[in-house]
DNA sequence: GGCCGGCTGTGCGCTAGCGCACACAGAGCG
DNA sequence: CGCTCTGTGTGCGCTAGCGCACAGCCGGCC
């Protein structure tokens, strides 16, 4: 993570700031999240929220043993961090950067500044927090009763939804990583849909090939966050 | 659900409750909340929040083939109903009394009011609400990872974390909703809890005799829940 | 007491996903 | 150009949990 100059990214490039009066821009900076950055650990403090314009961040639990799955995701919707206005200040998940991109980072203290007086933004990061809450509780659903590759499907829109492009550079085994299942799982499921000419793929690239049909083959869990994010978060993006 | 006058209840059994002046207890009303009734329908508009004193509320997700799973659970460490200070007004998921007991509700315009004061309600509700988060994201991995009687284990530990007594009424249809899982699996899994002299089950009176020895099967997700509304939520219970 | 209905125990065959082992293949590097 | 390393495909045997069917069994109700 570095911080870098402006290069054709503006903060209204996200959801939730672009919802917020252009003045409150000046204190944002503009940050690289390179791929597999833990942007949070586990129980650590943080010391900035992250607004992701064109990298995916995923919210994780590892477990004592190692293994891990993923909990929700964060992109160019939303931001990375809750737990600083929620008063927690810290989670039990870390936070991976999972497609490399830019974000804009915002202090803590600066946040919680604002924050604290209510209003649009206090409402507008209440109803993301909403919007999150439902990913994880289908997470959660999804985890329970769905078939590997419904799973996959879902984890590929979601992933989509918060990418400018139809690609996605990750290897199955990262994927597997965060649906907390086996690398082989991913190839099997990967496999058929690559079969069905759904996505396509080589080495690390996912390209997505015929969205309307995996959007056919995904569980309803899928149709449920989405429609969630679409109700809670204006979809303003003044590009 | 039906009207209640005191008997032997006070709001201070609800650790939220507890912690806020005595004078908000004015526009608290007492309610009996019955088993398997519906607090709030997916999707429902809500009147009132709801602060249980000794049932036990689930938050669940049913499909759209019927089966079920649950999210999370609320009792007298919280509340249900997040949703109406969140900003959404409502979620995809369900609540249903899952034991029997009463509650104290509030109006969710009155809630409303007194949230958007922001000070020490607001921040009350916002860490309970991210406790709730952990549970919903524990929920997520222990359904992924965890073999059904430690999931079963965590579900009795929970329970009993919010009733008074070391007893709960609950059939294994029930409890198999809950987990989403098959009631035959549950009976194994009791069977064996009961063969080890962890628990007494008897056409649905289940008797937790030996917590220590549950704690000590059950996996790590109990304690990372516990542990985060033991940080997060004021523990004063003033009887 | 006898009946009935809701709860619990048990026994199948079946499948998805696991863990492991290994074969192959493309991409980058010297 | 060949080597190596990282990603992908495949083939086992194994187990947890599923779906189904049915057998007890306790409690309450007439």
């Amino acid at each position: 993570m570095a911080i870098s100059t402006s290069a054709g990214q503006t903060p209204s490039q996200n959801r939730l700031l672009a919802a917020l009066p252009a003045a409150d821009f000046a204190r944002l900076q503009l940050v690289s999240l390179p791929l597999g950055w833990a942007v949070y650990e586990a129980g650590g403090t943080q010391g900035y929220v992250y607004f992701p314009i064109n990298a995916i961040v995923s919210l994780l639990y590892v477990m004592e043993d190692g293994s891990s799955a993923e909990i929700a995701v964060s992109g160019n919707e939303g931001l990375v961090g809750i737990s600083l206005f929620m008063g927690g200040e810290t989670t039990p998940s870390r936070a991976v950067v999972q497609s490399a991109g830019h974000g804009y980072r915002l202090s803590a203290a600066v946040l919680k500044r604002e924050f604290e007086r209510g209003g649009d933004l206090q409402h507008l990061l209440l109803r993301y927090t909403q919007a999150l809450i439902t990913q994880m509780a289908q997470t959660a659903v999804c985890n329970r009763h769905h078939a590997l590759e419904q799973q996959l499907c879902r984890w590929l829109l979601l992933s989509l939804d918060r990418l400018p492009a139809n690609e996605l550079v990750m290897t199955q085994e990262l994927i597997a990583n965060m649906l907390g299942v086996r690398r082989e799982g991913v190839t099997e499921a990967a496999g058929n849909l690559q079969k069905a000419r759904l996505i396509n793929y080589s080495r690390g690239h996912i390209t997505v090939l015929d969205r309307p049909k995996l959007e056919a083959r995904v569980c309803e869990c899928y149709a449920v966050v989405k429609r969630e994010y679409d109700r809670l978060i204006p979809s303003v993006l003044t590009l």
